[in-house]
DNA sequence: ATGGCAATGTTTCATTGA
């Protein structure tokens, strides 16, 4: 199975960069963020032509998140939201697909370290956490795929001495990654040999792209049957290239099969 | 082999993102 991950930065932008990559990639999950879309304008039909099932849960302008799965597999148990989490803001949506738990997953970016975004990112990630626990053992094969803001450590940031403290690295966010992980979650990107300086956000400003000035910020985390599954996890640079592109690029993840 | 913000709505700027 290929699993992937993208921020895409607003589907109605990216729809035809979407519909290309998925054509040329040919993934069987895939977990969007960012789709800033209503519901109602999903583009249910051009994804079911291109052969995908959409499962989605957004809002108008920000935020919002699916999960697309390529015709020929189920999707189950779709949910929306976090347990116990009362959040108008639609960041999480979680599908059972051949027996693993998919979860697509928008973290809050938390504009700056002393804003009240950034107090509710840390509580925002502290129920995803509870949530984890609690589903990681109702489904034992489980990956949290998504934009998670936050670069785990300093191999993931462009400029260490820059970003110190700075939101997406500061010290409590990391404690809120690594929490993450201490539910019983592998970082699938560090279970291999990886190029350096590989990041999968870049600003649209300061030719950050050009520079390579970015960010690891979109992850796939895997619950341990499927970490042992895990046959290659890599970030596709090349998307983020040409016209038009999200400043995000997709986190693609390989498992064999059981 | 890339390119000097982008997307959205409240639209002719303000807000947000990361």
């Amino acid at each position: 199975m290929k699993l992937v991950t993208w921020n895409v930065n607003s589907l109605n932008v990216r729809l035809p960069r979407l519909l290309d990559w998925l054509a040329a990639n040919a993934p069987d999950v895939v977990c969007l963020q960012e789709t800033k879309l209503e519901d109602a304008k999903f583009p249910v039909a051009a994804l079911e032509a291109a052969g995908y099932a959409s499962h989605y849960v957004g809002q108008k302008t920000y935020n919002g998140v699916a999960i697309l799965v390529r015709h020929g597999l189920v999707a189950t148990d779709i949910a929306a939201g976090v347990d116990g989490f009362v959040d108008e803001q639609k960041r999480l949506i979680a599908a059972t697909v051949a027996g693993i738990r998919v979860i697509s997953a928008y973290v809050p970016n938390g504009q700056s370290v002393d804003s009240d975004k950034y107090k509710y990112k840390l509580a925002w990630c502290a129920a995803v956490a509870d949530h984890l626990r609690e589903a990681i053992a109702a489904h034992p094969a489980l990956a949290i795929a998504g934009d998670f803001n936050v670069a785990p450590d300093d191999r993931d940031v462009h400029d260490p001495a820059l970003w110190a403290g700075q939101v997406l690295v500061s010290a409590p966010e990391r404690a809120a990654f690594r929490a993450f992980l201490d539910v019983g979650l592998a970082d699938s990107f560090r279970l291999f040999d990886q190029p350096p300086k590989t990041y999968s956000w870049w600003d649209y400003r300061m030719l950050a792209f050009p520079k390579n000035n970015g960010l690891r910020i979109d992850h796939v985390l895997l619950s341990a049957p499927l970490a042992a599954r895990c046959t290659a996890s890599r970030i596709d640079r090349n998307a983020r290239k040409g016209e038009k592109p999200s400043d995000h690029a997709p986190a693609i993840v390989e498992l064999r099969d059981p």
